[in-house]
DNA sequence: CGCCAGGGCCATA
DNA sequence: TATGGCCATGGC
């Protein structure tokens, strides 16, 4: 199995899910943090308490940058683990300001340098790391997560462990226009048919699958 | 009721 | 390198 030929399977069934396609990029890195280990509902309900203010979203880093943390803290109880989550948040904005909290300064620097800056960043691990590479500042690195290292296992692909291998297997060979999609499609996958109890039935994976395999 | 969700940090071995 | 405890809410 080549990511490519698992993207052409997974994109027949699902085809383009736009994924993070609303809000600033500046949102999608916030709602980065937000997600650790946390349901998308309920980070939804937190993004919800920042409030609109006319035209948008008032999730600003202008206003980040100024609000008190406890502010910060109490606005974002919902996604739950909010006393790291505020002190992540806020050191990301200050990494971002570095670039004038401009994704077109950011870019400049190019994806090695950012990654190795984002990594640095408390509360910023390789799979935060990645989404904002990806879905905020729109540059080729795939994001890997539990899903995806499971979704090896059950295809039966060996010798691919850890975060850096999964994510070489799939940068690998895999045009860089697809990975946006392709993690989408995985996730959507996994929750739609491996979540609990496998439902395989349908599965456009179903062929292809070692079933039991967790 | 218990389980767990689009992790990461830290201590330990 | 690789586990294990910890963080916390809300949906099911």
């Amino acid at each position: 199995m080549t990511p490519t030929r698992l993207n052409d399977l997974l994109f027949a069934r699902y085809g383009e899910l736009n994924w993070w396609p609303a809000g600033t990029p500046y949102e999608v890195m916030v709602g980065a943090v937000l997600t650790q280990n946390t349901a998308w509902s309920n980070v939804e309900a937190a993004i919800a308490r920042f409030g609109s203010s006319g035209c948008g979203l008032n999730l600003t880093p202008q206003r980040i940058e100024t609000m008190p943390i406890e502010e910060l803290t109490e606005i974002i109880r919902p996604a739950g683990f909010f006393n790291q989550k505020a002190r992540y948040i806020k050191a990301l904005t200050a990494w971002f300001k570095q670039y004038n909290y401009s994704t077109e300064a950011a870019r400049r620097a190019g994806l090695p340098e950012l990654r190795k800056e984002l990594l640095a960043v408390r509360g910023i691990g390789k799979e935060t790391a990645d989404s904002i590479l990806l879905y905020a500042l729109e540059l080729p690195s795939f994001v890997t997560d539990a899903y995806t290292k499971r979704l090896l296992g059950r295809l039966g692909v060996t010798g691919v462990s850890g975060y850096d291998a999964v994510k070489r297997f799939f940068e690998e060979g895999l045009d860089t226009k697809l990975y946006n999609n392709l993690h989408a499609m995985i996730v959507i996958n996994a929750k739609e048919h491996c979540r609990a109890k496998p439902k395989c039935a349908g599965c456009p994976l179903e062929d292809y699958c070692e079933k039991g395999n967790k």
